[in-house]
DNA sequence: CAGAAGAATGACAACGCTGTCATTTGACTC
DNA sequence: GAGTCAAATGACAGCGTTGTCATTCTTCTG
């Protein structure tokens, strides 16, 4: 049927295993074989059987996807991410939505890393977050990467992509306090996201730089969920002092913050400004269309995916010590209606 | 490092190939034998070797999800129902986003099919809708099951998987016409996708069986997006004899709609209803919530793997005659308050 | 220009499983 | 109890690749 490394190595007169270091790049072959060889690929439109490979090598080439959100969005901006850097390195992508608060979380990643014969894991919060899991990981010598919230190098050198959620909640808190907003609501979302945790010290931090009081009843605990915008806001509207704007966060959130206040008859933005975090495609379509923070979601999954390839590639090599080095992303403000005064 | 089949045939005291005709049900193992080597199997934790199996064997464990779509929770539900379908049968699943539009579209999907040797594709709108796509794939004698939208048995007897538009959409103009809305818009989404082309003859045959007019005005063409919403309520509402009632093809687009709607200070549902189509989560978070129809899609999704799956059975015992009848999923209407005049 | 050292290449086993076909076992017949 | 036949089991090759190690070809040295 389709072309395997052996008619490769006849047609361009060498042997298998040269037809081999070509297509692994392990450049150890001259100049003129390697022409030699990649001519008879292209001709024959050979693509090396992944089985085979996965079988005969220490290693192989999928990598596997573990996720537990409910944010349809960024998982789908994930996987884009994900799968381009795949597509590039000509590694697979499976991918495997979970109950991260189910008890036997870590036998079932365990399970499908083994079954599958995972190369990596590509981890994203709140399974990025948990010790348990990664202590697991790290003991069975799983090789995976992390997205998570924070900024600080962490000491490990442990692969990486950080997120400075804290930096982006400074800048949407002290956009709100430049539109004149002094008594500002917080909604937070589950506190197992190390998000929620940096997103309100980054809030707390824009109020105290600029002389702010502290309100402890403007803050209110819930879940990334349009429910809990709902419920929140009127908890906050309820107050005998109540807030002029509110920070949500995430967009899920400020959306049901939004309805909630339109159910009071309260007006977006002239009585009360909202504000949101992550740039969900809804935040622009709700109306008024949401303040928020945007964060290039696909950019970030194909950067842990390609500093996953990278420490698989040295772990291979055998330089398993050469940290590499994490990349922090800031995510943007993005000013819209929702917090504009007129 | 884990368990092999040797390892499981020297602990149950029987030759590999047993093991293997116990692990693929095979049928012809004495009770007592199968019971030791299934112990044997429980006790080393034994999983096969995906990558062994798919070299050794004639086909594959490794179903893809060739998909252009643009509504992230649509395919985050069809992947949740695949995946749920493939781990009950230990199939692997390969997702794949691709551009439907793109001129070498089948190229793209024939390699990704040879190099990761997929066993069978599922494919969703608007890809299962697509004529070239099709043969090419029956010429490779690539297996697929289609999701599509329609409610004629086929005639070829093929795996696939319907969706009743027509009837939902039915459904739908005739709530609207029992609220008293004798003036009804349809903003269609894209053509090409047949959904659109049955929602649309729903809502004609609706009017129809009713007796009211059919307004060629009142159809506005456009595609599945918030944007579509946006500038055909525009064009509806500046039209002389405005509608009352607006069905949107989708969530998306009825929530533009809405959006455009309170832009021009138009009052939903008094002065005009909007209906959406699909239920996505947002269309219970617009503001008023919208009416629509309820898409099971992950069921739909893990009816087509399932269906898939047996095809892919059938065949390889040879009886590959006999044809898997198709299921047709009517969407449900869901009544919320963006149609509800008070 | 012989010899050494390194670069390039090749031969071949192994990876863990399934398919094919041969062999053994067991039940049943007369 | 020998003979028959089907059911159960096993031996072994082969799937397409990579890893290991041996071999050959280059280039450089003195």
């Amino acid at each position: 049927m389709s072309a395997t490394i052996k008619s490769v190595a006849e047609h361009a007169g060498v042997s298998i295993k040269t037809v081999s270091r070509v297509i692994n790049n392990e450049g150890t072959v001259k100049p003129d074989t390697l022409a030699r060889v990649q001519a008879a690929i292209d001709l024959l439109n050979y693509k090396p059987n992944k089985a085979a490979r996965d079988l005969a090598g220490r290693d192989n080439y999928v990598l596997g996807y573990v996720y537990d959100n409910p944010n349809a969005y960024y998982i789908i901006d994930m996987q884009k991410g994900i799968l381009n850097e795949c597509r590039a390195n000509g590694y697979e992508l499976l991918i495997h939505p979970c109950d991260a608060s189910s008890h036997d979380i870590i036998q079932e990643i365990l399970g499908m890393v083994d079954s599958a014969r995972l190369a990596g894991l590509i981890l994203s919060p709140p399974l990025s977050e948990m010790p348990e899991v990664l202590s697991s990981l790290d003991e069975k010598g799983v090789r995976y990467v992390r997205i998570l919230s924070g900024s600080e190098a962490l000491e490990s050198g442990q692969p990486c992509v950080l997120v400075n959620d804290f930096q982006a909640a400074y800048q949407i808190t002290e956009h709100l306090i430049q539109q004149g907003h002094r008594d500002i609501g917080f909604i937070a979302g589950e506190k197992q996201h190390n998000s929620t945790i940096e997103r309100q010290k980054g809030f707390a931090a824009a109020l105290a730089a600029h002389g702010l009081p502290q309100h402890p009843e403007f803050v209110i605990e819930g879940t990334y969920s349009f429910g809990t915008g709902v419920t929140s806001i009127e908890t906050l509207l309820s107050l005998p002092k109540k807030p002029t704007a509110v920070f949500a966060c995430n967009d899920e959130i400020a959306a049901g913050a939004l309805f909630g206040a339109r159910m009071r008859g309260v007006d977006v933005p002239q009585t009360l400004a909202i504000a949101g975090f992550e740039n969900s495609p809804f935040s622009r379509q709700t109306f008024p269309p949401l303040t928020t923070a945007s964060q290039p979601t696909d950019k970030i999954a194909q950067r842990a995916t390609s500093t996953l390839i990278q420490s698989l590639k040295a772990r291979k090599l055998g330089n398993d010590k050469q940290a590499i080095p994490a990349q922090v992303f800031v995510p943007e403000l993005v000013v819209r209606e929702s917090t504009k005064r007129s």
